[in-house]
Parts: C-alpha cells; structure tokens; sequence
DNA sequence: AAGCCCGGTGGGAACGTTCCCAAAACAGAT
DNA sequence: ATCTGTTTTGGGAACGTTCCCACCGGGCTT
C-alpha cells in the first residue's frame, strides 16, 4: 500500500484501456464519451484511488480556481477582529459554493505586504479581495494591470472605478440621525470619522443630508473630527461639549468612537439618553454590551464578504465587468437615544 | 504595456544571453553562477518585470510552498471566534516567515467537508493544520496516509500518535485548583468539560492532582459534567449548589461555562469571591468583562498556532518527525477569586 | 606539454494536465 | 458497396519550471 507513487492519468488510462485524453474527458464531465468507456473509466479511478492533480492543471489551464483575501493586521485589531472574522465567513461561503479556495494574507509590515505582493503576482491566484486599502494605495491597479481582477472591501472616494462592495455609510448616517430628529432632538453633534477617507466623508454627509431633508440647519459647529479610536471619541465629545453645551444627541461615525463618548458624557453627569442621545455605527458586539446599551447603525459584513466573493467570480469564471455594490445599512434602536 | 504575455524563464534568459538554467539558478539564489551573468540575468528580470509561476514551479518540485487551515464551523461560533482569530493570527505569523502561503477552509457541513478534503488531496497544499478534530475522526490518519502532514490542534487521547500541540490543560487546572486552596477554600468544586474529550477529562485529572498533592480528598460530589456552554455552566452550579450547599469555590473548565456559574450564583445571592470564588478556563475576552472580573487559565492561543506551523514546516521542509508539542498556561488572577 | 579538476554553462527530459486535430469507428443514405 | 457525416477516440504539443548530465575552458599539477 504505501511506497508506491500517486497515481495519474497515464495509470488510469492503462488501467481502463483507454487513452490519457478520454480519462481526462470523464475527469471533466465532457459528453463526448461512450457510456462504456465512461464506466471502465470511472472503476479505474475508484480502483487507484486516483486524483487530478490541480497544480499540473492549473499550468495548462492557467487557472487555480483558489483567490487571495488580503488583510491588514495594522488596523487596530481589538475593535476590528469581530468585523474580519464576520468578513471572512461571508467570503469563505461564496466560495464555497463555486469550489474556490481561500488564500489568507494577514499584512503585517511593509516586508509581509512585499511578500504577499510577489506571492500573489507570482500566479498563485486568480483574484485578490482587499480590505482596508488606502486610497493613494498603488497596489489595487497594479494588480489589475498585471491582469488580475480586484475587488475592494469599502471604495475610496465617490470615482472609485475598481470593483468594490461598500455598505450605505451615508445612507445609514442619514437614518440614524433622522432617527434622533423622529425623537424630538434639534442639536445633533456628529464625531465624524477621518475625513481622508470615504467612509468618514460618506457618514458626514449622511449626518447633513438628514438635516436638509427635514429642514433643520446643520451648525458646523456641532461636527468634530475624530479617528474611529475609542480615545479620539473621549476627546471629540469633550470638545464638543465645550463648544456647544446644548447639545441635545451624537452621532458617532463608529461604535468604538461612541463608546469613547458615552464614557465622557458618563465624566460630565450627562444622563444618556435623557439629556443627550448617543448612536454609533457598526453594530460590533461591543454596541449590545455598553451602558446603555448602543443604538447604533448595522453594517452587513457577512454579505458584504459574500458579494466580494461572487463579484470575483463573476469576473473570473464568466468574465464580467467591474461591479460597485453598495448594500444597505439597517438602524438598531438600542436604549441610549 | 498591455496586450504583452507575461515573461517567462526562456524571455529572460534571451534577453540576458543565457541559458533558461542560469536564470533558473539565478532565481533560486545559487552561488554557481558568474558574477557577470548573475547581473545581466537580474538586470533582464527587472526590465521585463519577471516574475516565476509558482504553479509551473509546483509541478516539477512537487512542492506547493502552501498548507492548509482547516476549522469546523459548526462549533459553537461566537465563543469560539477569538480563539480562532487568534489560532490564526499565530499560524499566519510563523507561515510568514518561511514565505508559506496559507489556505484557510472553513468547513461547515458535510459537503464542504468532502469538498475540502477534494481540495487538500488534490496536492495544491504540502500540509494541513487541523482545529478541533473529533477522536473517532478518521481524516487526520487518512491524511497522513496520503502523505499528507497532519498537525492538530489539541491532542485527542493521552495516547495520541499524530502531531499535536496542546495547552497543559492538566497543569493548568492544577495551578488554578492549587491558588484556591492557597486561598483557603477547601471545598473546590469543579463543572467539567464533556469527558468523551481529553481536554474535559485534563482539566478534570488537574482538579484531583492538586487535592492529592494538598493532601486535601477530592470530593467526588463536587464534580459536576458540563459543556462548555453558559446554559450548561449555570445548570451545574445549580446542581452543584443543591448538593453540596458547603462549598466555596468553583473551578470551571472553560470561561463560558464559568460565566453561566457565576450567573446562577448571582440569583442565589451568594457572593463572588466573598462567598464562593470562581475559577475559569482559557482567558478569552469575556473573561475581562464579567463582573466581578474572572480569575481564568490563560492558554497562549497564538502561540499554539504558531507551533502547529513551524511543526509543519519543519516536516514538509526538513523531513522531520512527528512532534507532540505541550504548551504552558498561566493563571491570571483577577477579582471573583 | 599533457593531463586533470572544477567552476560555469546550457540543452534535453520530465512533471501531469488540457487542448488541438487527425483518424478510427460506425451509421445511414445513395 | 461506396460515400458521407457524425460520434468517439487518442497521440502530439504545450504550459513554465527544475533537474540531470554532458560539455567547455582555463588554471594547476606533474
């Protein structure tokens, strides 16, 4: 039993009494094959044991059928591991279902990130997912250039041309802050995310469409800037509370960043939600666990690594075009507003 | 620019005026190559931007340079995910450095089982890292017997002949049983993990150690089974509470499961640490956040990923043996004991 | 001056597939 | 019977590497 070679599709052929090339055909599922030869076949393979070997197919077929999802290990773990984890559930089962497999590059420096790109280039895949890139990033068009399709977790700016899937960061500002309209509240603060990146403008801008549509002014005083960290929405709230002491309700661009906030109204003896209403955006496990609990705007991660994936394979497999997915948000009314 | 075919071997040793084998040489960093052709051959990879195909590369060296994760996702997920998040982080670390790529198989039911182990089998992966295997599971050996190595994560028995790195799951509960007794308690009651594995029937083992090296008797009424879920530890401490109203401490084999203790103990106003002190295992994140926090067993997750990989590596590339690989926990001491 | 060794080099073969195309086998029609 | 067309078949070539081995040339030994 042990000791002797795998098999291939040379012994397979023998074995049937066959060619090489009518094994190959069974192997594929072609229909050009007589039924006889088809069963003397198929007894052969079980007989041996046989498996295509993926990697000699893959060099003929120029396809791997496996794609690269790429992340950054930078980013901030603690806060985003939920939001990964969710992300790559929803991609490993969409590729599931199109027998892909997943190749998995944490990026931790500058000497990984040069690693993954000459693995990658190297045509170990078929495609690359990217979370997190940043919009000066050359690499997304590198990649597409040397022929392999990319689809982006979040797009850069409002042109972004590259495939991306992104969720409705504006569309859900917007509901949450007509939310706390609904609710009677006149002057929202918002703790905007960084404004270099699209998700921190999208917000934004959600935070004021809300105001034009009911006709409430929007006071750029209310708008402070912040940096999705839980500390920079300590500070955000206490600059804000300096500055607008009416404040009746927030807006966090995040909920790492709200739970910063709460901590500072919790310093000040402001009462939440009585004297200011507090949302977030998100929907991490931390929402369900702060004090109160966090009203916050929920992201569909896990569909969101769904979609990346079967944008990929659409390109990949059937040749489709560059596709932009925006998927929408959904407001959780929690108890702080 | 575009329209061009990649480079391959033979352009580049055209256009340095060579031989494909120097270049090849030149590539896999071999010293028997003149230092004139060396240069011309490096300078012609730079200007056609050439990059080898790893899969070309595969086939004659049989070698994937890539291994394979693979975690079961039907295990209760959300206590489980930072484990697996860590595990991961771990593995991905130690595969970094020897420029392994990692595929990562999350398997949720039996069809994606098939599917991975087609996949595995298929020779695109040199090994395979297993989370979680079952003791009657077949596949692990089957792997091996494929020539596959096998690296699992948790051994299955004491007498497990296949690689495996574990956390001292005996010792640990030791150490925690020890630092109760040295706090005074002397009646210690333990919810266990389900015995049918080896880390309930460890940390069970740990829980008589230290009462034999104490010279304190092991009360076998306060042992109770449990699952290593909430529900099933708040139901044991209650039984445990009906049975045995005297004691006054618990040492629970996971932290979930100490958690549902510590709840049931709330409703049965009795006091954590001052009535009964607490004890978990693993030291997950909910450990910080229970109240009072949870004195816990910490296992050094990422660690253990890392190990399983280098285990690995040192097999598929150094032809090593099978290693057994036991790794340290550390009792971390917080305010419910 | 002849022989030998050794660093350096390159062409052929092999890895295990798929694809192309020509040919064999068979059936039906004249 | 011969021809034509359709189905089924299989061998050659190719995919881009690495490895084996044979060869070349120059310096060292004798």
């Amino acid at each position: 039993m042990a000791g002797n070679r795998q098999p291939t599709i040379k012994t397979v052929a023998a074995r049937a009494g066959v060619g090489r090339t009518t094994v190959s055909r069974v192997v594929n599922g072609s229909d050009l094959v007589s039924a006889d030869a088809r069963a003397r076949v198929l007894a052969a393979i079980k007989e041996l044991n046989y498996v295509p070997n993926s990697v000699a197919r893959g060099l003929v077929t120029s396809r791997t059928d496996s794609v690269a999802l790429v992340i950054p290990e930078s980013e901030s773990r603690l806060g985003s591991e939920p939001y990964f984890a969710a992300l790559i559930r929803g991609v490993s089962a969409a590729l599931a279902d199109t027998r892909t497999q997943l190749q998995l590059t944490l990026v931790r420096d500058q000497s990984e990130r040069d690693q993954m790109i000459a693995s990658v280039t190297t045509r170990r895949v078929d495609g690359v997912l990217l979370v997190s890139v940043h919009a000066d990033d050359p690499l997304p068009g590198m990649l597409e250039e040397m022929g392999l399709p990319t689809v982006l977790a979040g797009r850069r700016d409002e042109r972004e041309n590259l495939s991306y899937v992104d969720s409705d960061n504006a569309g859900g500002a917007a509901a949450a802050v007509r939310h706390l309209l609904d609710r009677g509240r006149r002057r929202i603060a918002t703790i905007a995310g960084p404004l270099d990146m699209d998700v921190g403008r999208a917000r934004l801008a959600g935070w004021r469409d809300a105001h034009g549509e009911a006709g409430v002014p929007a006071d750029e005083v209310l708008v402070q800037g912040g940096d999705f960290t839980e500390e920079g929405g300590r500070r955000a709230m206490r600059s804000l509370l300096e500055r607008a002491p009416d404040l009746d309700a927030v807006f966090a661009a995040s909920d790492l960043m709200a739970v910063g906030a709460l901590a500072e109204l919790r310093r000040q003896d402001r009462q939440v939600p009585g004297d200011v209403a507090v949302v977030g955006f998100e929907d991490s496990v931390l929402a369900r666990h702060t004090h109160p609990p966090l009203t916050t705007v929920r992201q569909p991660v896990e569909e969101l690594g769904r979609t990346m994936a079967r944008i990929l394979t659409d390109i990949t497999r059937h040749g489709a075009e560059r596709q932009q997915v925006t998927l929408p948000t959904r407001l959780v009314v929690r108890e702080s507003s």
